[in-house]
DNA sequence: ATCCCGAGGG
DNA sequence: CCCTCTGGAT
């Protein structure tokens, strides 16, 4: 995509979602850093259902430690891959405990160190709670990165490193949660709704879906 | 049957 | 590179 499309390609969705959010629920960052590792391939709106009750009585790693692996499994059997889940974020929290006195570190190489924690999650956090201009590359960021041609790449570090060179400054923090919710309600990955597209126009991908009646029609 | 804001291990 | 962990929604 060329330079003067990629900024009016951010600048349209600025201007739709001035100031975009998670849509995972937490109260502090410590929440935000769990909420983060259990959505692995589960979906926000499950996520939050089963942090709900959580958070209400877990706002702290120590907490989260009392509560103990059994009890966290109690809380997140809806949600997929939940034992190995559980095990990380109580040896996660255990970890804040001993060596950062409870708290988040600021800091992505740290946070990578803890167990369930991986690139993806810690650029997450920092950019959701310490304001980073990191570029957390999911499912749906490297679907629509390679779908546009915004950012190409055969992996999802190699798309980071792309939008890194390519997402102009203005628009650095925001863009992490624009792509998503992009890709989540209209770049979908089964039936990218383009018809109802802003940036149809500077869009690189070759099997767009312009009319919906057609489409229906085909399938 | 396929997907959801992956990570760890072989 | 591959596989496994895992339930709920569509």
């Amino acid at each position: 995509m060329k330079k003067a499309d990629v900024f009016e390609f951010f600048r349209r969705l600025a201007e739709a979602n001035p100031s975009p959010e998670t849509e995972l629920e937490f109260g502090n960052t410590y929440q935000l850093l769990v909420a983060v590792t259990l959505s692995a391939q589960a979906t926000d709106v499950g996520v939050n259902k089963a942090t709900r009750a959580l958070f209400e009585y877990v706002k702290t790693p120590q907490q989260m430690v009392d509560l103990g692996e059994e009890g966290l499994k109690e809380h997140i059997k809806t949600i997929g891959l939940f034992n190995t889940k559980a095990k990380n974020v109580i040896a996660l929290s255990q970890i804040l405990v001993d060596r950062h006195g409870g708290e988040v570190p600021a800091d992505r190489d740290a946070m990578v160190e803890l167990p369930g924690v991986g690139r993806k999650t810690a650029n997450v956090v920092m950019n959701c709670a310490f304001g980073a201009e990191t570029f957390a590359v999911d499912t749906h960021i490297f679907r629509v990165g390679n779908r546009t041609g915004l950012a190409k790449g055969k992996t999802p570090l190699a798309v980071e490193k792309q939008l890194e060179k390519k997402v102009p400054q203005p628009f650095r923090v925001g863009a992490h949660h624009w792509l998503i919710l992009h890709g989540r309600y209209i770049c979908k990955a089964r039936t990218p709704e383009c018809w109802r597209c802003p940036e149809v126009d500077l869009c690189a991908f070759k099997d767009k879906v312009l009319d919906r009646g057609a489409r229906k029609a085909a399938a």
